[in-house]
DNA sequence: TTGAAAGCGCTAACAA
DNA sequence: TTGTTAGCGCTTTCAA
């Protein structure tokens, strides 16, 4: 009788080996695939010397999961998948380092993808990112398009938007208002008594919010601006240099540069330095991002602050409890969280 | 007759909406579902109206497809995963960009995983990565310990390791020396006539390097190290202050010190503007990186530059060449390219 | 506590 | 150029 054997092995030629599958372990643990599954994912449900037998053939085997089979079967990736522009740009680090902790100790692992500040890279990415179906999506900044925004809502994967604030995000949204950050900028400096403000922006929308909130506070004290200088995102100390240099150009009597990165502000400080511009006594200068840095330069940096961390534990949380709560059919809650900023005044305003 | 109906759909519950599928394409668009899967991946087998055909039916049905189970059938994911510490350290960016630059151009995602300086998280982390089972591998650094380097190779499949030079790896290496570029920076400070050099150095295994080389050299050279410090990895500036004043309160004629990154350099800058220390007259400062902020510091940061977009490059297409050629049974050559480094002479040192 | 059967959504291989 | 069939490796569901 001929039997459909399996297909003989072909001669094991380098790098043509099969990768060990659960039946593998089975058949070595001569258990069923499933108790295996079992053994591995749920030990509680399988008694203890089962158990024990499938971690020996698993380890003989050097057997390694397949996620892509496990997440099609069972709907679940345990994947989280942040998007942020570049890591050129360490603005989103504590938020993601962050997320990533948070996540790991529930079991899920965090993965990014890079968007390089292209509305249309992200919708790219944002398909591809989908299309490997994560459990979550957290986004550095919102969700413009209205494209994206509606294949993000299509999907139906719990999206958490961040460092920006919106009373419509896709999903859930852990940020802080950029308008009323400048504002606060604005007035911080008004309230020393800077009468010449200027602008040092980087291209990006939420730096464009930053400095929108700047002006209106200025309009509203009856303070003028005497500059604005936009350069491009990711910023860079050497755009602060010469923006601030420009911006002086137009306008020596300039007495305090807000600049929405602290990148930028770095570089203004090393332009005064190099150029011998008393800071604060003729400029006050003020970043934004209190990145690793700003405590440490000379005049140090005063800044606005904002608590990444808190971002991406809070990102992390309301994810988790989407997805764990998601069984049941309730409409679930959009969730807005306003973790705020503050001000921290250090030498240099 | 009761035929087998295709379950009636449950009242739409919020939140319980099935994703589309290959099939509801197909039978919308009144063809096979393999033909769909051509029409999307592989058009010109198929003629142009079914194309068009299919366009319509996945824009109207808004499908997005699965990539786990294109994957798990295909075994290709189109994805490469990237392993760097962390975003906070842009030392790896520019390779990072270039990487997902180039693999884009070839149809590939890239995506990255953080393993946070920690060998046992990088074991995770790359098991994870394993069993999700992505078609490349891009490690930033070397893979260190003995399980890691198995588990890589047991997975068969392409792997570069980067930034650091082995005689070796894995399977692929692009990178270069730190050991030779500790002992050309060594070489350059008494060339240029220092005689009591230093060492500010964070905790990493290439920064060790480095930092070994350096010694041998000046050993070599029968020059004395005046001073080591070591930090943690990531370093920053502020540990660049507290660092050159340690070195300088041991031995307060060190007129020379090599840091392991410029963000230490900085730190080192800073500290001498602050304090009124002449660079570098009295004190030359060098950094490695050459990170965006360097040609604009206070004096310029004399650093070691790598060539991190040709890493990422030459890595990119190292994979895309074991990939697409894998299918021949033929032995792979093991690769490894060295891309150097040189010293950027500014005015720091 | 364990197992058998039936898919998850897609594509390779073969057939028409 | 299009379709049929048979899985990819795993988990769900139901049964024992």
């Amino acid at each position: 009788m001929n039997l459909p054997l399996p297909k003989p092995k072909p001669a094991a030629r380098r790098g043509t080996r099969r990768d060990m599958t659960l039946d593998d372990v089975a058949r070595l643990a001569g258990v069923a695939p499933i108790t295996v599954s079992r053994a591995l994912h749920k030990p509680h449900l399988v008694s203890p010397g089962t158990v024990e037998k499938v971690r020996i053939a698993v380890d003989s085997l050097g057997y390694v999961p397949n996620l892509l089979a496990g997440g099609l079967a069972s709907s679940k990736s345990r994947l989280v998948m942040a998007v942020i522009p570049t890591t050129i740009n360490p603005t989103f680090s504590e938020m993601v380092d962050a997320l990533r902790e948070e996540l790991l100790e529930s079991g899920y692992q965090l993965m990014i993808g890079l968007s390089g500040y292209s509305d249309a890279r992200e919708e790219d990415l944002v398909n591809a990112i989908i299309s490997r179906r994560p459990d979550g999506i957290v986004l550095a900044g919102l969700a413009r398009s209205a494209t994206l925004r509606k294949r993000l809502a299509n999907a139906r994967i719990p999206v958490v938007e961040t460092w920006d604030m919106s009373t419509k995000p896709v999903d859930m949204l852990v940020g802080f208002s950029n308008r009323r950050a400048g504002r606060a900028a604005a007035e911080y400096f008004i309230a020393h008594g800077r009468r010449r403000l200027a602008l040092l922006v980087g291209g990006d929308s939420r730096a464009a919010a930053r400095s929108t909130g700047f002006q209106a506070a200025a309009k509203s004290a009856g303070v003028a601006i005497a500059g604005v200088e936009v350069v491009a995102s990711p910023t860079t100390a050497g755009m602060g240099r010469t923006g601030i240099r420009r911006l002086l150009e137009r306008d020596p009597l300039i007495d305090a540069v807000f600049c929405s990165s602290d990148q930028l502000a770095l570089g203004v400080l090393l332009e005064a330095a190099a150029t011998s511009i008393a800071v604060p006594e003729r400029l006050a200068v003020m970043g934004f991002g209190n990145l690793n840095f700003s405590a440490d330069t000379w005049p140090s940096l005063t800044t606005v602050a904002v608590d990444g961390e808190r971002i991406g534990r809070e990102a992390a949380r309301f994810l988790l409890e989407r997805i764990e709560g998601g069984q049941d059919g309730e409409a679930p809650a959009s969730r807005i969280l306003d973790v705020g900023f503050h001000i921290i005044t250090r030498d240099s305003a």
